[in-house]
DNA sequence: TAGTTGATTCACT
DNA sequence: GTGAATCAACTAC
């Protein structure tokens, strides 16, 4: 197992790290307990052109800052005053792509996670969705604007190879306003996985 | 300065 | 299956 580096996120294809980010660990310690979960769902956001982006059209704000960070940062946005989404921002400074986590397997930490949740680990909906990955791991606001190489929060690959055929595309949830992008097949997850969202 | 809305989840019927 | 929770950013005055 090793950490990722810098290099993998500066890469500027959003949709190829969406898919090669699937089967990834996702480590993250908070008052010093330490959580992960396998990545098993993604979902890739391309940018000034993409209209499901906060940044489409180059749009900045306090909020959408975090995606114009040089690839290898986290971006944590609160959504319906509820709910943490976590995104991997990547590529280079000033080009606002990011890869959402969807859903994660629960992998270390188990109890902590089970805690937190308040429910059991082997329940699917404990880490399946982008509000319950994010709190499974205790991802907050506090997480926002951090390296992912740091020790606070950093991926690592597993090893394990998952090849084309493991992953399967659909297009993205929740963004029907964006209109002709909302149809696109940028939502990745592993297959024969218990521990995705549910299709829509 | 005020009104609308969303990259959602959970509890309840 | 339906609806509430809850707040920062966006849009319009």
């Amino acid at each position: 197992m090793s950490k990722l580096k810098p290099e993998y996120y500066q890469n500027t294809d959003a949709i190829f790290l969406a898919q090669d980010l699937l089967g990834k660990i996702l480590f993250t310690r908070k008052n010093g307990e330490v959580t992960a979960g396998i990545i098993t769902e993604t979902e890739a956001y391309f940018g000034t052109e993409d209209k499901a982006s906060h940044a489409y059209g180059g749009r900045r704000s306090s909020r959408t800052e975090a995606m114009y960070q040089p690839g290898g940062f986290s971006y944590v946005y609160l959504c319906y005053g509820i709910h943490h989404l976590f995104n991997i921002v990547v590529s280079k400074e000033d080009d606002p792509k990011s890869v959402l986590v969807r859903s994660v397997e629960p992998y270390k930490g188990l109890e902590i996670i089970r805690k937190r949740r308040n429910m059991a680990v082997t329940d699917k909906a404990v880490s399946s969705g982008p509000g319950s990955a994010s709190k499974a791991l205790g991802i907050d606001m506090s997480f926002n604007k951090k390296s992912l190489t740091g020790d606070e929060i950093w991926i690592e690959d597993s090893g394990l190879l998952y090849g084309s055929e493991d992953i399967t595309s659909t297009p993205r949830v929740g963004v029907a306003y964006a209109q002709e992008h909302a149809l696109l097949p940028l939502r990745f997850y592993l297959k024969n996985n218990r521990y995705i969202s549910k299709n829509k």
